[in-house]
DNA sequence: GGAGTGACGCGGC
DNA sequence: AGCCGCGCCACTC
């Protein structure tokens, strides 16, 4: 049977998959979403993993205020914010403007 | 087997 | 108001 760690990563990749063009979530939010919300740290090791795989946007995961904490992880660390203003959203100081507005909330599979 | 790290979040000083 | 530390979970050395 699939180890439980395994499965919580694999909601992660199922969650940032979801996350729709010009919109971004954070750590936070997915980790909640997923029953979770201590485990943020957990999400954000599961979207370095992500790294082997092309169908999550991680780009589009920042952290609880909106800043591009993993564009350094990324294949350049200008990728991640060049991707964001390519879906229409604003980047300041690695920083996502009017973040709140941006922000996507993933549909809660607990209710 | 123990200690440290990390793409986070919140609280305390 | 900003700066510092702790907690939490998983993974690596």
């Amino acid at each position: 049977m699939s180890s439980k760690s395994e499965d919580f990563f694999k909601k992660v990749y199922a969650l940032v998959r979801l996350i729709p063009e010009g919109k971004v979530t954070t750590y936070g939010e997915i980790a909640k979403a997923l029953g979770a919300p201590k485990s943020s740290r957990v999400v954000g090791y599961a979207m370095n993993n992500s790294h082997q795989l092309d169908d999550v946007p991680a780009h589009r995961v920042v952290n609880r205020i909106g800043v591009l904490t993993g564009k350094h992880h990324f294949s350049s660390s200008d990728a991640m914010q060049q991707l964001l203003e390519e879906e229409g959203i604003s980047i300041k100081n690695d920083q996502v403007e009017n973040f709140e507005q941006h922000l996507w909330k993933p549909p809660q599979t607990d209710k």
